[in-house]
DNA sequence: CGACGATATATAGTGTACATAGGTATATGA
DNA sequence: TCATATACCTATGTACACTATATATCGTCG
């Protein structure tokens, strides 16, 4: 424990979200169409609402997995010059994005609970201050 | 990389979700009420559906954390020669709950899209099989 | 035409949290 | 009495994202 984690920080929590979630949303973006690492970031960033903002070191390092799993195949474009490695998911890559679907749809409705009396909790608190 | 870890298995993504979501849902949980370890780890356990199923080793080291940070205080409850250590958010464990549900709330759209998408392509692989 | 930011890919080192697997101990029912 | 459920705890390993860093091209503004 080098630093005070504050759990009262928002970015704590965007982390351990991002964490959780980082990988199925990435197979959820590529799964609407193939794209390039640097769009796939980008992507994922819009999906949360810039919530949860994949970085250059969660993004590659993905793909590679991925790439080595089988679960996408990439190709280079060459475009003016810029390289761009466009990734597209496999038959076992929707397998595998199916499954993290069925698993997130298990846990969906808990932390959709979780949320709303959370936000209710944050009104309580309000009305008393 | 020491074994395969396979995408297409749902205890991969189930690690994955009870790592993002696990101390929320504790959180959670114990804002509906007090609660003492053992009866925490089946609390989330019963409300992810048996998805997300907590072990010792991530309960009771979470109860420390948290207690050291001030977010929960705990008192030793004997009942019948049997001590239970029950745990309860402070008033900074709930400003801490109500971050973390502000977060979830932005990151579960996304999320709600993306296990919809996966279940139709569920449905699309089977139709064509 | 040079500085700068956006685009684009990639790796090394680090931090954090859960799982595995083990240990201790009491109550309860077959 | 012996298995099971209850109840707590931890050492070690694994797996993920973040920070920082490196490389290189393209468009734009001064």
């Amino acid at each position: 424990m080098t630093a005070e984690r504050d759990l009262t920080d928002k970015s704590y929590w965007r982390m351990l979200a991002s964490r959780g979630a980082g990988r199925f949303l990435v197979l959820a973006s590529l799964h609407e169409r193939p794209r390039h690492g640097y769009e796939l970031a980008r992507a994922v960033t819009q999906a949360c609402d810039g919530c949860c903002e994949p970085t250059d070191a969660m993004i590659y390092p993905t793909i590679r997995d991925l790439t080595e799993g089988g679960y996408i195949v990439c190709h280079v474009e060459t475009q003016g010059g810029r390289e761009r490695k466009v990734c597209e998911l496999t038959d076992r890559g929707r397998e595998a994005y199916r499954a993290a679907a069925e698993v997130w749809r298990s846990v969906l409705p808990a932390l959709q609970e979780a949320v709303e009396a959370g936000l209710n909790a944050r009104i309580e608190q309000e009305v008393l201050s």
